[in-house]
DNA sequence: CGCGCAATTGAGTTTCGTCAAAATCGGTGG
DNA sequence: CCACCGATTTTGACGAAACTCAATTGCGCG
């Protein structure tokens, strides 16, 4: 699953995130040639398949993620054994900060898209995280960027009635740039909003019916944006 | 509000940093007198009563607070108006972090219980993080703190029914080391927990016949932590 | 073709929200 | 000290929303 990249690659992976197309999930874009000489461990990429589990929760971590396509989604596990998602990160977020601090993963990460992912030592974030000022300030903006989204997450698919829920997590799903959107199974889609999968297929329904979205392919639909704008403000 | 601290008394503040008898609660704890002289404006201690606005959403920012002591709830407003308390910061929790990164806040700090804090200013801390390792590393822990925070407050207070958010409401307001709580208004109540200020009432009154909760004076209450637990795993 | 799993739909129950009225609390002024 | 006021809280009755349990449909895959 991990594709090795060698010592003197990891140059070549230097290059490759100072040039990375995907510039902007790089988590090493800022870095210079010593820095990554005094690497002791190369970057790696993985790449992942639906379905497949990165981390668990208390699992020892030595290692941070970005995600340069894809989908996954964090998942926390409640006292009465049902789970929730706390998160869904895609291209452009981190996995795995927490170790920063403690040293142990606080999610299971599901992929639910295909994935790539590179995959960074925890040494090595740490010591250049205090030196390189480029890195440091990434980090930063990463770590608040997972904060808003959490605290989005909560107000927006978390409060208010299923229907708002829902229509809140359609748009969040768009593809940019277009009107439609991929979903995922209702069982995922309840534990997201926190509701059954009854009534998250319910409401999918309804939603059908009033033409506020239409099923292109399986799982694949078009949106009324407007329409569910109205709901969300209703 | 704000008790002005000369720059000769930064110094002493300095002292009271590193002295300070809730150490975990500074910021500056692990700065040198070099870190203290470099500042151009001193750390302030403010004292807020219940109900004052520490800042809004927007404000832009240039100060960073830490909680000595009392209770601070931060809000965010829905589209349709109704807001949504999505965190409540006490001693040792950190407030603005977000203007780290961008320039205004993202909530709205209102003072619950009397509270004393600490005010840092944006431009020291952003300097002296890239310096000071022991601040760096302190920062990364705050702000993962915060995070870890608002998973907990998803998973806890805003998934299952109203009892269930209720007793684990309760349970986090334990005073430590004992078995009592202070509440807050039903209103603030509703807006953690996602639900009206009648379903707060009733299940208050509900528990109270249920004996899990007795009432010593106003809002201060007696709890049954077993009891609690039971609804919660339930 | 049929098996298994996910999704949908239906019926009945529970929970929660809404609207309205009563009770309680805190503070003020007579 | 008590009476009165407004605001908050509590309680009640009703309706709407969501959950549960169960049956049915639809779909992918061997």
């Amino acid at each position: 699953m991990a594709k090795r990249v060698t010592l003197t690659q990891a140059w070549d992976g230097n290059a490759d995130c100072r040039n990375c197309l995907i510039r902007s999930s790089a988590l090493f874009s800022g870095l210079t040639e010593q820095d990554f000489e005094q690497m002791h461990e190369p970057v790696e990429q993985v790449n992942m398949k639906p379905g497949q589990v990165l981390y668990k929760v208390g699992d020892t971590g030595h290692h941070l993620f970005t995600i340069r396509s894809g989908l996954i989604k964090l998942v926390q596990y409640l006292p009465d054994g049902t789970q929730r998602i706390v998160r869904l990160v895609r291209s452009a977020d981190v996995l795995g900060l927490e170790i920063l601090v403690g040293s142990q993963y606080e999610h299971e990460a599901v992929v639910l898209r295909a994935s790539e992912l590179c995959r960074y030592p925890k040494e090595a974030v740490t010591r250049l995280s205090q030196s390189n000022p480029v890195l440091h300030k990434d980090l930063m903006a990463r770590w608040q960027k997972a904060l808003t989204d959490a605290d989005a997450w909560l107000t927006q698919l978390s409060t208010g009635s299923a229907k708002k829920r829902m229509a809140n997590l359609l748009l969040r799903l768009l593809e940019d740039g277009t009107d439609e959107c991929h979903l995922f199974s209702r069982e995922d889609i309840g534990s997201i909003l926190s509701i059954t999968i009854e009534t998250a297929s319910r409401t999918i329904s309804e939603f059908k019916r009033l033409g506020l979205m239409k099923e292109i392919r399986p799982n694949h639909f078009h949106l009324d944006i407007a329409g569910l704008n109205k709901i969300i403000e209703a």
